[in-house]
DNA sequence: TCTGGGGTCCTAGGACCC
DNA sequence: TCTGGGGTCCTAGGACCC
């Protein structure tokens, strides 16, 4: 059976979580900020219509927003989190094959429905998921994951949501008017470079000779063009693979200039990465810190550094990395600026059954057990009670780091107190 | 005043080894 | 004049994604 791939992309979709638990809403321009609430990341389409860019800084589209009253959100993360599994969830049961490929997209495996059935298969999809969850998608379908996504991109334009790329014929003929930068996996800069060469639709790209472009460009390249001839390349991951590398970094909410603000700020990084090595069941051997001030600062003090720490002992417990980190920043921490920004990577990870015990220091810490249980009952009353119930005194109390986010709405569906009320 | 966070993969080039 | 060659491993940097 040939293969067939739907992408489902949900619209808009940290507006359109929003909206779900709050429809006077509905019809409004609306825009989500990032974290410490400074850029716009998701716009509503009566936002789009405004003129306002993805990712445009909240302080430069401030008079656009006070003239149309625009909606304006912090990001709710554990919100939209949620409001993504009800999606995941109500896909599966069109399809047994589904990899989750990002908090609002899918793919699914098709090639089980006949295919003159496809496009109605695929409406029926975006009227359940509505239905079910309150969030609007648009489906794309195609024989390579590629082709699946650019028929998702001509879908947002379609009035049915829906667009399917079943046959030779269709297929180079919308490639021939679809520009090269919408391909998935070619950027600006990829796409600068292919015009030099002439070519500067998808079509021109799928018939150039894939080895040619391996050597020009790269393998990834290469198999773009085969994707968008039709050739299957990348096939569904539906089980996810344990990350290689893990971040956890945040802009302050205003500068800081204190070394201790530092330090709890980069405890409370590592004591995350703790908890999501363990979650992952993976061991870190290296740990990296970063330090910046503000590089929109023109006053030409920019400082930027980064200390990696090898572990010699590769560890997912909280007071290593908090003592790896805490060392790193020491070193690279300088008296007397200003600093924006403050991240901890975990890198090298290895799975825990892969960990070789260490031979003669055997009262390593992270090997006794009473030391993993402890560990284990932290990670379970932040499950239970919400995250940062249970913290290490280095993280701190005050937190006046802590990012900003002025304008962010209830968590409807994760806490009690604030649920949606009726009447 | 004000500009996000978290990932992946590939390649080139250096270090090191025999 | 002439200064090995092949292999592996690691890292930084650049490209991309959402």
């Amino acid at each position: 059976m040939t293969p067939m791939f739907a992408l489902v992309d949900c619209n808009a979709f940290f507006v359109s979580c929003e909206k779900v638990f709050q429809p006077r809403l509905e019809g409004k321009p609306i825009i989500v900020l990032s974290s410490n609430d400074g850029c716009a990341i998701s716009r509503s389409n009566e936002a789009k219509n405004l003129g306002i860019p993805m990712g445009a800084p909240l302080f430069k589209i401030k008079e656009i927003v006070k003239r149309n009253q625009v909606h304006v959100f912090s990001s709710n993360f554990p919100l939209y989190g949620n409001m993504s599994s009800r999606v995941m969830e109500t896909l599966k049961t069109f399809s047994p094959s589904l990899e989750v490929y990002s908090i609002d997209e899918a793919f699914l495996d098709l090639r089980s429905v006949p295919k003159s059935y496809l496009f109605s298969y695929g409406c029926d999809i975006k009227k359940i998921v509505k239905k079910w969850t309150g969030i609007p998608v648009s489906i794309g379908i195609g024989p390579t994951k590629t082709l699946a996504k650019v028929a998702n991109n001509l879908a947002k334009k379609h009035p049915a949501g829906c667009y399917a790329l079943l046959n030779p014929e269709k297929i180079e003929k919308v490639l021939e008017n679809f520009p090269l930068q919408n391909v998935w996996g070619i950027g600006s800069g990829w796409s600068k470079k292919l015009s030099q060469f002439s070519i500067n639709t998808a079509l021109n790209l799928a018939k150039m000779d894939s080895h040619w472009i391996r050597r020009a460009f790269n393998v990834i390249l290469a198999r773009t063009a085969l994707e968008l001839r039709g050739v299957p390349c990348l096939s569904l991951e539906e089980i996810s693979p344990p990350k290689k590398s893990l971040i956890s970094s945040r802009s302050f909410g205003s500068p800081i200039t204190s070394f201790e603000d530092l330090r709890e700020a980069v405890s409370s990084h590592a004591s995350s990465l703790a908890q999501r090595l363990r979650e992952q069941r993976s061991c870190a051997s290296l740990l990296s810190v970063s330090l910046k001030t503000n590089p929109f600062d023109n006053t030409g003090r920019f400082y930027s550094n980064t200390y990696l720490v090898p572990l010699v002992h590769p560890s997912q417990d909280t007071t290593t990395l908090i003592k790896a980190a805490t060392l790193a920043l020491e070193i690279i921490f300088r008296e007397g600026l200003s600093y924006k920004k403050v991240g901890v990577m975990a890198l090298q990870l290895l799975s825990e059954k892969h960990i070789q015990q260490p031979l003669f220091n055997a009262q390593n810490l992270d090997n006794s057990p009473k030391r993993k249980s402890l560990l284990k009952t932290i990670d379970n009353l932040n499950r239970q009670h919400g995250k940062g119930s249970v913290i290490f005194a280095s993280e701190g109390l005050q937190k006046s780091w802590r990012p900003k986010a002025s304008r962010l709405s209830p968590c409807f569906t994760q806490e009690w107190d604030q649920l949606v009320r009726v009447g």
